[in-house]
DNA sequence: GAAATAAGTCAAGACAATTGACTTAATAAG
DNA sequence: CTTATTAAGTCAATTGTCTTGACTTATTTC
């Protein structure tokens, strides 16, 4: 018999859950906020935010501020996150380097790892991103001893996309990593609850955390790693698509600058880390690339001239194309590459093309800076289990339907 | 002092409204459902199914149908929509032409008017779009007197973007009407609930309701108009963007198929009904366009097959870009053109180009052919307020604030 | 010092889902 | 034909969470 499709119904305990997220939520965007603020806010009322908040306070997820005189009434006493109320732990497997990161409730680092995956391919390489795994964690534990009970999560970006056959010739094997089950593997080898994603997704993450996209709810991340994909930040919450592989522009097919009619290309021939490399005869996989880059970038040079004024040359469509397309509050560029890099090739990108973000009542740029750090993603990979536990969403309001039930 | 941000909380009335919507897009989705299958399928109680269906059945919602025996146990009693519990108005306004529908609670079509806008403007044209609505509002409550009481809402569609400064030489004056206050100025002359959204919008409404996107969650509709425009279904919710503007993708800046480097024009200067109409000199705002297309496409015709081997181009990188961008499960092409060219249209864009859509297990076709009646942007007009009143969201959960409170 | 204002608490009430036992009506098995 | 089994659906009590309205507390303004 064909199966019925519906989405879940809601109960109580479904609106009370949205209820504490909605208030954490709101602490994160404000800093600090009152129970009478809260109320307002949320449009609950007083008494409501204040078992809200008293539960909160209990469970070590917020702590009141010295009481604050502000005109006439009784002084309002203000909450905010406790930083030591959550943590969680982040991975990145790139190319080259497997990272990791342990961040609190507010994303602050509190411990990092790092390691060269062995060349024999997943089964040989969860060992090791196991033990990585593991050290990191005995380091949050000195730093953070709570951590211990108030882990909630291991976040997991690698690059996509995932579930596709993608090119067997790949130097670093991504496709044999990305067909392989590593969140189950990695859930029971840590008995952590694991999540996976992709670089772009968790670079987006990282950005609507602690970074340009703080706060907004409708913003598009452009990462540039070894190849280029876009997080999409869509009525906040992070957009994955059918099969989460939402946001690969890096496999936009189009016309190079200079190709014929028939020539089309994936985006990230032009613009991304990898064909940078090409260009300059470097080693992607070289630990030292990050480094290299810099001293490249530092003195002038033809070949990294060229690469910028092609990369942006792309990079002004692709933009153009997200705004038109998503019609978001801003756009960020972030990715793995030195600031100066960045700077140089967001400087070559301007002037934008005009598009439908050319409006008088902007608040944020069209086109912003993001984190060039190489740790962004592995951060962004921690933040996505604190963001799946405490940020509301549509659906954490809904009933998970038991599983196995006739 | 700076505003406080925060999103709204909810109580049982918003989880209780939720389970409302659910159980109707259930019965939406698989036609008819006994109580006992739909506490299945939404993970909610035997018994909090019966008490919510039992109120639908008295607001005259849902009916009962003929107890069915299916194996052991008590016979099911199985529920449907009952399509007399809700009408809607939808009206299409559009450079030539203005089109109201009245549809009802499963969008079949109940009535349907049409008139030409003076050429004074929003402000007599205002009234012409009154009158029409009346006319529609008087032909639906012969055929439905119930249609009185039970009418949700207005629907307006009209082509995009809004807010923006658009070319004021717009022959159709459609700049003044997209910066023309015009939902204000509907609702206060019908009393109804008005919603404006552009026409590819409206497009992707009528085909998640009643065409090829009905029960996906992730669908993108092309929609070919005057201009080109993309309805984006994301977690089954048309998504908007900041500003509205989400989808617009007519404006997408490309560089022409045989154009040089520094040169881009906007998608839509080679695939619309626009640019078909300047290719063959006709005028695009004859009334009997579509017939006359009907009939220069049956007969071979060398101009009309440079537009489509043009058009397909673009829109083969269109929806390779799209699939890319959205990892959808379908892309539907629909638009306001006849049947016989809208196939030639879509046969020249295959083969597709390859991307991540192409995977084993599809279900549904990367790209098919939707609605080509003129209509169906109507329909999808007034197929939005059923949505909107009936359809499962996230912000239908949550309380409304106040407002004007302090 | 009195009035006004605002934050926050208390206790009762309302509402919608849950729980577990029960009724009803069918098929399957002996 | 009788009995067991299975499933749909109801009944009545319970639970959990938000709301309501009155109240307390603390501060500024007049």
């Amino acid at each position: 018999m064909r199966p019925i499709r519906a989405k879940s119904g809601t109960n109580q305990e479904g609106a009370s859950a949205h209820n504490r997220r909605v208030m954490i939520d709101a602490l994160r965007l404000n800093g600090q906020l009152s129970r009478a603020d809260l109320a307002r806010a949320t449009a609950l009322t007083k008494q409501a935010v204040s078992n809200i908040i008293e539960e909160l306070e209990r469970d070590g997820l917020v702590a009141s501020l010295a009481a604050v005189r502000k005109g006439r009434g009784q002084p309002s006493t203000p909450y905010r996150l406790v930083p030591e109320g959550a943590f969680a732990i982040g991975l990145q497997i790139d190319r080259h380097v497997t990272r990791t990161i342990a961040v609190d409730l507010v994303g602050a680092v509190l411990a990092r790892g790092e390691a060269n995956l062995p060349a024999g391919g997943p089964e040989s390489g969860t060992e090791t991103i196991l033990s990585l795994i593991e050290r990191t964690r005995r380091q949050l534990t000195e730093v953070a001893p709570q951590s211990r009970d108030r882990l909630v999560g291991l976040g997991v970006a690698m690059p996509g996309p995932f579930g596709i056959d993608t090119d067997p010739n790949d130097p670093w094997m991504m496709a044999v990593w990305q067909r392989f089950p590593l969140s189950e593997a990695l859930a029971i080898g840590t008995g952590l609850d694991v999540r996976l994603q992709n670089d772009a997704a968790a670079a987006a993450t990282a950005e609507k955390m602690i970074g340009a996209a703080h706060g907004l709810d409708q913003a598009i991340c452009i990462y540039l790693g070894y190849g280029v994909g876009a997080g999409l930040i869509l009525d906040g919450e992070l957009y994955r698509g059918a099969n989460g592989n939402a946001g690969e522009i890096g496999m936009i097919l189009s016309r190079p600058r200079n190709g014929t009619e028939d020539q089309r290309a994936p985006l990230e021939h032009r613009a991304s880390i990898a064909s940078l490399c090409k260009i300059l005869d470097l080693d992607p996989a070289d630990p030292h690339l990050y480094r290299r880059l810099d001293d490249i970038t530092a003195a002038s040079n033809a070949r990294i001239a060229a690469w910028i004024a092609e990369a942006a040359y792309e990079l002004r469509g692709a933009v153009q194309t997200l705004e038109t397309i998503f019609d978001p509050q801003t756009i960020v560029l972030c990715g793995g590459m030195p600031p100066g890099l960045a700077r140089q090739l967001i400087n070559a990108i301007h002037p934008l093309l005009p598009s439908i973000a050319e409006r008088r009542t902007r608040s944020a740029p069209r086109l912003q800076l993001g984190f060039t750090d190489p740790w962004a993603v592995a951060i962004g990979a921690a933040a996505e289990p604190i963001s799946r536990t405490f940020d509301p969403s549509f659906s954490a309001i809904l009933k998970t339907r038991s599983v196995g039930s006739t």
